[in-house]
DNA sequence: TGCACCATGTCAATCGGTTGACATGTTATT
DNA sequence: AATAACATGTCAACCGATTGACATGGTGCA
């Protein structure tokens, strides 16, 4: 059987609650007992039982994480970072991929309170599924969930605005948005409407494709191909995420299309491998590391102290000056 | 306060032991007090304590998953499928990113066994750090760790022997092998040696190139610069990774060399991610579904049936055939 | 000498749920 | 009418640690 605190207590040769003093530091201990303790700890194999701790401390340090998939490098930068900051304050992750799926989003959603978890971070596209009679700390990361829940967010109407002045400014006529699923309440949605102001503003009419939710990446094409079709004179291409943005990409140096010269191209996301892959592609970085850390570091504060206020923040993004608009 | 178990049975008439049959589905309970209790439970908005149930059944159904960083999107698809297995089987994940830090390791370890966890699965690249005492259902994968720990891994043996045999078959006549740092154990030791053997079966003298462990994936750059430096008349070029690869290439556009014709590069493991953006790419592909899925089962396995005989999973690669070894 | 502080121990309650033992009563079944 | 199965309740122990209350001594200092 594992041993536990009674089973220290009696190979130290002291009480558990001396015990539980130590490990907790409360009250007085000798120096020479500490030692004891530890040592009996070490001798023993000693592990305390956090589940136990916890049940009477009525704080877990658990932290959920619910995110599409980290098998998307956006996401999967994003956990990253979230987890390392969570690490360093003391935070366990609990990692649940929704998938989109709203279903399987409200089932974490239960899971996560049954564990105690001390509070969530959700990047979720699916409004209302949360039950607002539990006050659970929680942080939406880019999307407005309830006036209950704390947003942090990079500034995505900005975003949208960036690129396709960048396009405008480099001499672009016939400029297309091609973006996720709309009816998904995502960010995108602001970077379209940015996009969709400053076409008009420019006296331009916007264009806008819309890729469906697809099981592979690579059935994107058939969107991008029609596209094409439809439209060839078009000769700047705003991409609502770096993956669409190189498939166009690809799609172009297939058919003969020059880059930058015959058709710019800019993505959105800026994550670094794709940055590091592809220096070539113009996009819009999102401060993925800063958005993790803020997040943690505003969980926190909301798990620590109560009644905290919630104020949004939003996060500047910046222009990533790639080959593919120069 | 959040209600609890003593809470539904009052507010549904009956007694605690009677909720707690209907919620464990154990003993005699009528459809009609059953239905009582459930209406009790929505009413009061009731979520059972996960905590309490775990300290008393020893059973968690946690699984702790270290990586080095879900940034990497080779880990990032494979923690992505772990946790879908892990989900399907009832299981939670709790996320460790080593970052390939033997301390961080060793107190991710401890970690997880504070938490009760029932198994872990690691992909480390560390030995030694486990303290064999503890008899903690695990599974190791791509790398043998100790005795005790079940390993499920890919035949990188196999896949460097693939990798450099095409190379040599599409007529390359100066191969060059580049991975990462060799003093850890990494799988990529291994298709080194198979790379090694080959070369050396076909008369060739193997060459070799060490990336050392960057911050920032750019770095290697400099690496693939002096090996082209000192080695110019190279015409092909076996990357032990994709995002390698990938750089590769990226240096060989650059500098004019024509990709195949001049020189022909394969990369290594074939994510999805890759393979829709860099179709082109010549790659071994590993099962990461599979790797995934199996490690699921077998922990699953391992943690419900003591005494579990720990055989070695070894799942077949394959050739992605890109344009880049044409 | 007396008081404050240090060091440790005993004991029981608590966190929230689970379970076994046992009692009591109601329905079916034969 | 006897027996078995069904339905529910009471009670206490338990999972492993934490904590407050209280007791007992020792040491240092005013």
């Amino acid at each position: 059987m594992k041993p536990k605190l009674q089973d220290v207590a009696k190979a130290a040769g002291v009480s558990p609650t001396t015990v539980s003093r130590v490990l907790n530091d409360r009250g007085y201990i000798s120096q020479e007992t500490r030692e004891k303790v530890y040592q009996a700890m070490k001798q023993i194999n000693y592990i305390p039982n956090d589940l136990a701790r916890s049940l009477y401390n009525k704080r877990t340090h658990l932290v959920g994480v619910i995110v599409p998939s980290t098998s998307n490098p956006f996401f999967g930068e994003l956990v990253s970072h979230i987890e390392n900051y969570c690490n360093e304050k003391g935070y366990k992750v609990l990692l649940c991929n929704s998938l989109h799926e709203a279903e399987k989003e409200k089932k974490y959603w239960e899971m996560l309170l049954r564990n105690q978890v001390d509070g969530v971070i959700v990047v979720s596209y699916n409004r209302g599924l949360i039950d607002l009679r539990q006050q659970l700390p929680a942080i939406a990361i880019d999307h407005y969930l309830s006036k209950h829940i704390q947003v942090v967010s990079s500034d995505n109407f900005q975003g949208g605005q960036l690129a396709t002045q960048a396009l405008v400014d480099k001499g672009c006529q016939h400029i297309i948005h091609i973006n996720g699923v709309s009816t998904l309440e995502t960010p995108a949605n602001d970077r379209r409407s940015a996009y969709q102001q400053v076409m008009r503003e420019n006296g331009r009419t916007p264009i806008n494709y819309e890729v469906p939710d697809v099981a592979f990446l690579a059935d994107n094409m058939d969107t991008i191909k029609q596209l094409f079709q439809e439209h060839p004179e078009v000769d700047g291409i705003f991409a609502s995420d770096d993956m669409l943005g190189l498939l166009v990409l690809q799609y172009a140096r297939q058919h003969g299309y020059r880059v930058p010269e015959d058709l710019k191209i800019i993505g959105y996301d800026g994550t670094e491998l794709i940055r590091t892959l592809h220096p070539e592609l113009a996009t819009i970085m999102q401060p993925i590391a800063q958005i993790a850390e803020k997040s943690v570091e505003l969980l926190d504060l909301q798990i620590t102290n109560k009644d905290q206020p919630l104020t949004a923040e939003v996060l500047p993004v910046s222009l990533w000056k790639g080959d593919s608009i120069r």
